[in-house]
RNA sequence: GUCCCCAUCGUCUAGAGGCCUAGGACGUCGCCCUUUCAAGGCGAUAACACGGGUUCGAAUCCCGUUGGGGACGCCA
């Protein structure tokens, strides 16, 4: 079974079938990236260059010497989770802070995990979370002919070498490495053979795969946010670049991209970091110059562990659906392991852009605090400009069923709010008093007012009295409603806390008289009068 | 198991040999402000994982231990 039979073949063979030094058909497309998806940043000022022949010139002479070019690099799998969204932030700071271009990559060339939808779904998150890209997006499925010529390139050069070894064999091998406690590591059983063993074998149509040579030297990865660190040569093994059905692997299309793309700095997860030594020897034998790599450390959970779902929300579309606003969600995951020094916390992009460099970058993994997340939310919700925080807003003011017709009527009660809320969500929910034409009064926070013989009383003159006010703004409800309280020889606090009751249906919230004033006249005496009917109607229950 | 990475308050972090009696922030607790709830102000709580070196001097450098994480595919 496994990678025997024919099937194998298919893609491969024509190809690769050549004779070493034969003339080699001309490139498919080198070099050549059409975005794939329209979908693009509110800001689409296009400085994509006309694509192939100024990524492609780049790439062979001046790839390290020109402007900083990174890229983002994710799978379509599923939603843009925060750990993604921070090393698409980390890249951003960098492009933006040295100056230079940011290319979207989708890496899609799984078909079986890969959603095309989900291609759409993290491009919007990415640019709702403010990131713009200057090229791309490529779909790294589309340059799959590039792939391959470019292994054949290593083919040709003898820098890679046919393996006929049948996947039994080798599982077979790794299950006996790994019951000696050894690492595997492909024996290079096909490393040496002869010319005429191969060509025997192509005959008989025996499928193989392409490996790349690895030296026999230890390699050493110069990262940017770990310093040096070395691979013992043992542990790193003449791995596959194309499948036994002519498929470039993973670790084939992203160098052959990085060095297309003229990428000049990769800050990627800390997953890859064990990857890199292969990417530098791809680089190598490729003859392409070595990007500055740089490997950030993953996101964990409270429970210590790679953060999960089961531990809350991980997707910047959750988190978005919470309530949080974009700018927020920005400078916390920017802080979730790296700090701009001067115990500066609140700080938006523009700040972050002139502060950042990746010796600031942390080594060690960060655990999500979600608490810290709110509270900086909250400080955005009191902070952000009324026109900024609107186009977030709004999603909710509609999902809630709140008219948003009068933007200043909005603004106002926006400020009564901000510093009440801690999320996008909770403020809209607000809004119910200052719009809705009734109110639902909680029965359990009313049975206080129920036993007050006097209240109704009290209320019926403090609406007449409000009523009658000719301008209705705080200082005069403030003096309307103290100076009845000081008539009728009572604290202010016994009329304000049935009034903020009969009002908003609340124990707590805004000062009553702001409040007054923002809700207006005529809500005032509905609301007040409503209340009234509500206490009656429950008094005689 | 093998290889690699990491290690300061519960959490995010500052700290590049003397400035550390270890600073800031979130959280928690208290007080103040106050018509309530928030916000805000003030204060408290709480950490250099452990053991060896190096040094006049170590949170900072080296080694080891322990703990955590990642990678070990014809997945990406």
């Amino acid at each position: 079974m496994g990678g025997t039979g024919g099937l194998g073949r298919t893609g491969l063979s024509p190809l690769l079938s050549e004779r070493p030094g034969a003339p080699r058909r001309p490139a498919s497309s080198p070099g050549r990236f059409a975005p794939a998806v329209e979908l693009r940043p509110a800001r689409a000022t296009r400085r994509l260059a006309p694509a192939g022949a100024v990524i492609a010139s780049a790439a062979m002479k001046t790839a390290l010497s020109g402007p900083v070019r990174v890229r983002f690099a994710p799978s379509p799998t599923g939603f843009l989770h925060v750990g993604g969204a921070r090393t698409a932030i980390y890249n951003d700071l960098l492009r933006q802070s040295l100056g230079g271009s940011f290319v979207l990559r989708i890496e899609d060339t799984d078909k079986a995990r890969s959603d095309e939808a989900m291609t759409h779904q993290i491009q919007s998150a990415l640019a709702w979370i403010g990131i713009e890209w200057d090229e791309g997006p490529f779909l790294q499925s589309e340059r799959l002919p590039r792939h391959t010529e470019r292994a054949l390139e290593l083919l040709e050069a003898d820098k890679a070498y046919r393996c006929f070894c049948t996947t039994e064999t080798l599982d077979a091998q790794r299950a006996e490495a790994q019951s000696q406690g050894l690492t595997f590591r492909y024996p290079r059983t096909c490393a040496h053979l002869s010319k005429t063993e191969i060509e025997a074998r192509l005959a008989a149509g025996t499928p193989f795969v392409v490996r790349l040579r690895m030296p026999d030297a230890p390699i050493e990865v110069r990262d940017m946010v770990r310093g040096d660190v070395e691979f013992p040569p043992d542990a790193l093994d003449d791995f596959i670049l194309l499948r036994s059905d002519g498929s470039p692997t993973y670790h084939l299309s992203v160098v052959v991209d990085d060095i297309d793309m003229a990428i000049t700095h990769v800050l990627r997860g800390d997953d890859h970091l064990s990857n890199t030594p292969k990417h530098v020897r791809l680089f190598e034998a490729l003859g392409a110059p070595l990007p500055a790599f740089g490997h950030l450390p993953l996101i964990l959970g409270t429970d210590r562990k790679r953060l999960s779902k089961r531990i809350g929300s991980t997707s910047v579309e959750e988190f978005r659906n919470e309530g949080i606003l974009s700018q927020a969600l920005y400078n916390f995951l920017a802080l979730l392991g790296w700090a701009p020094g001067e115990d500066r916390e609140l700080l938006r992009r523009r700040e972050m852009i002139a502060l950042f460099s990746v010796e600031g970058l942390n080594a060690s993994a960060a655990v999500f605090d979600r608490e810290k997340l709110l509270w900086m939310n909250s400080q955005y919700l009191m902070s952000l400009p009324f026109a900024e925080l609107l186009p977030q807003l709004l999603p909710f003011l509609e999902e809630a069923g709140v008219p948003t017709s009068q933007p200043e009527r909005l603004a106002a009660v926006v400020d009564l709010y901000r510093p009440r809320a801690r999320t996008l969500r909770e403020l809209a929910g607000c809004f119910g008093p200052y719009f809705a034409e009734r109110l639902d009064y909680p029965l359990e926070d009313c049975r206080k007012f129920l036993a007050d013989a006097e209240l109704d009383a009290r209320l019926t003159e403090l609406g007449r009295r409000l009523a009658a006010l000719p301008s209705f703004e705080t200082e005069a409800i403030d003096a309307t409603v103290r100076g009845l309280a000081e008539e009728l020889g009572v604290k202010a606090a016994v009329l304000i806390h049935p009034t903020r009751m009969a009002l908003t249906a609340a124990t707590g919230g805004p000062g009553l008289f702001e409040l007054v004033a923002v809700l207006g006249q005529e809500a005032t005496a509905r609301h007040l009068a409503s209340f009234q009917a509500f206490l009656a109607a429950n008094r005689a229950a």
